[in-house]
DNA sequence: GCCGTTTTCGGCCCGACTGTTTTCAGTCG
């Protein structure tokens, strides 16, 4: 067998890279080929990178360990892209790939990255003017000649500029948080429109994905035109992109764009799930549907021509013989199957928290006393936090000794006797040192109702080393919880290399909590490893990392992650009263 | 190319918006 693993093969068949080469494949087999069918064998490659980029497994890790029939499990993984699967991990190139490239030699991520610009468009523009990337585009508009290709005429041309621009921008995925206040507000405006029965942020704003691409708001009115007229000349608008009577799309003056569904009340429910999605979900249900003798688009259920379904979610699920679905789950991920079963977990509610357990005084990093800490929780209506200020050797952050933890320790408890009805726990967030120890003594770590610990430092460990020292922090008996285990900021940083698996596992043997920070930069751990971790039955915590008692709002989106990670109240160790809390840790 | 509680062959989600389409193709949600 394959022992010693990867050792021979190319370093760069990490799943990202594997579903990258099924994309390029997906589209060239689109372009290329005049078969009929030659749409369908495209889909399948996309649906195979759909699946590899959100697989937890390294693919390269599946083969290795159980070859082919490995790849073969994965599902939209046949015989033919297993093989080509194993001739990348081999090679680090696929031969029907580069042939194909050689044909349309065209940079595939810029220009489909335009807007407006699909498969068809590239080919003839490779075909007319031999364009093959942005650069190329670019100047065949500033020169005029892209007039002359067929579909084109000067106000296209003149829209391409537009829109390569817009690209060129290059704005990434927002992250949630930050424009929560905006999608929020938006919502708000909409939802008292005269006429106006429902408004809300659906697709992955409402599925509460840590970064969202744009906003999707779905309004039932009986007239929508009201609402469509107010939606495009919205102050916040800075162009309209498209308008129908059902649809409209905005971009706003924050870079970001809005799109808006407006449907009559009796399609809400079926309207809600199509524009929920994910799309990978929905097409997933309508396939159901199909097997049923029923269709079902965002107006409804229908049988034949009669609709039998779509005033409500729960009615459209139960129509396919399914459980209502929570949309953090709707990732087409095992959800469908768990519900056509009546298993749906029921998953920690927001609210639910009673403790915060990361909380940052001015005595380190953060901007308020211990007692407005304590206070801002409280009137958030949380019933405990714990005070958990960086230590010494993260002398940027002001760390605290020893010494100085002790005497927080004995001031907390004089705050707890003024305080009525909350308790505030003293703890620390204890700096992990390169090697796995920690920069305070047990004897100090003893005398504090809990201890966190965390990396902040030496994030180019080798993956081995870093495991390792995450591993020794948890063994260690002092250490209650690991504190953001993976160390990422969203869109500026990937987390250090970690075996995650391998702390996973470590922290069942040894009682480990850990912990999902909610900071919105944050969220860490994921989605995917909260399901990883709660699967084998480890126990989290959902802390803010608030540094000031505003921040306690962050919470939700740490609630929303444990959600995305199919987790429970039980899971979720906060979610106790503080004196449970603290037997049930270490 | 993938897949199977009606199928190992014959299907594959389904509709809105744009443009110049005169009855639909391309792109996107
Ligand atoms: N049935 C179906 N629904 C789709 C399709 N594409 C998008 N949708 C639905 C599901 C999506 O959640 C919803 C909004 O589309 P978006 O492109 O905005 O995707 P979403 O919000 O999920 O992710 P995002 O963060 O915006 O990239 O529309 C599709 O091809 N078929
Ligand atoms: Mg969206
Ligand atoms: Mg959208
Ligand atoms: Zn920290």
């Amino acid at each position: 067998m394959l022992r010693g693993g990867l050792a021979g093969y190319c370093c760069l068949a990490k799943n990202a890279n594997i579903a990258k080469v099924m994309r390029d494949l997906g589209f060239l087999t689109e372009v290329g080929e005049d078969d009929p069918n030659a749409q369908f064998r495209s889909r399948a490659y996309y649906r195979a990178a759909d699946t590899i980029a959100s697989l937890p497994e390294d693919v390269a890790d599946i083969y290795s360990k159980n070859g082919i029939k490995g790849l073969l499990e994965i599902p939209s993984v046949g015989k033919n892209i297993a093989a080509k699967i194993e001739e990348y991990i081999k090679t680090g190139k696929v031969r029907a790939l580069e042939d194909m490239k050689a044909k349309l030699p065209v940079n595939i991520d810029e220009l489909y990255g335009i807007e407006g610009v699909g498969p068809k468009t590239i080919k003839m523009l490779y075909d007319k003017l031999r364009v093959k990337n942005l650069a190329d585009l670019e100047r065949v508009a500033k020169e005029g000649k892209l007039r002359a290709v067929p579909g084109f005429t000067e106000k296209k041309e003149h829209d391409m500029l537009k829109r390569i621009e817009f690209f060129k921008r290059g704005k990434s995925r927002r992250i949630i948080g930050e424009i929560y206040p905006l999608i929020k507000q938006i919502e708000k405006s909409l939802s008292q429109l005269p006429g106006v029965k429902n408004a809300i942020a659906a697709g992955s704003v409402r599925r509460m994905k840590e970064t969202i691409g744009d906003i999707d708001y779905l309004v039932t009115a009986s007239d929508p035109e009201p609402v469509m007229e107010f939606f495009t000349k919205m102050p916040e608008v800075q162009e309209v992109v498209g308008k129908g009577p059902a649809k409209a799309f905005v971009r706003l003056a924050s870079g970001i764009d809005a799109d808006l569904l407006v449907v009559p009340e009796e399609s809400w429910g079926s309207a809600l799930q199509y524009f929920t999605g994910s799309k990978e979900h929905s097409v997933e249900l309508r396939k159901m549907a199909i097997s049923k003798g029923l269709r079902l688009n965002e107006w409804g259920v229908y049988r034949g021509e009669r609709k039998v379904a779509g005033t409500t979610e729960e009615e459209v699920y139960q129509a396919l013989g399914l459980q209502w679905i929570p949309p953090e789950m709707r990732e087409n991920s095992g959800e469908i199957e768990l519900a056509r079963q009546s298993r749906v977990p029921k998953l920690v509610e927001y609210g639910t928290l009673k403790g915060d357990l990361q909380v940052h005084s001015e005595n380190s990093d953060g901007t308020a006393t211990i007692e407005e800490m304590a206070r801002g929780a409280k009137a958030f209506g949380l019933d405990y936090v714990a005070i958990t200020d960086h230590t010494k050797s993260l002398a940027l952050a002001g760390g605290l000794d020893g010494q100085e933890l002790l005497q927080q320790a004995n001031k907390i408890r004089e705050l707890n006797d003024r305080l009525e009805g909350f308790r505030v726990l003293a703890s620390a967030e204890v700096n992990i040192m390169k090697d796995g120890s920690l920069d305070i003594a047990d004897n100090v770590l003893d005398k504090l109702d809990l201890v966190g610990a965390a990396i902040h430092s030496h994030f180019n460990l080798p993956i081995e080393a870093q495991t390792e020292r995450l591993v020794r922090a948890a063994k260690n008996s002092s250490v209650d919880i690991l504190f953001h285990p993976t160390g990422r900021l969203i869109n500026k940083r990937d987390g250090y290399p970690v075996n995650i698996e391998r702390v996973i596992d470590v922290a069942k043997d040894t009682d480990t909590v850990l912990e999902i920070d909610a900071h919105y930069d944050r969220l860490d751990l994921r989605d995917e490893h909260v399901r990883m971790a709660i699967k084998k039955g480890v126990k989290l915590v959902i802390d803010s990392d608030a540094h000031h008692p505003i921040h306690y709002a962050f919470l939700t989106f740490g609630v929303a992650q444990a959600r995305r990670g199919w987790a429970t109240q039980q899971d979720i160790l906060n979610t106790l009263p503080p004196e449970r809390l603290l037997q049930a840790l270490k």
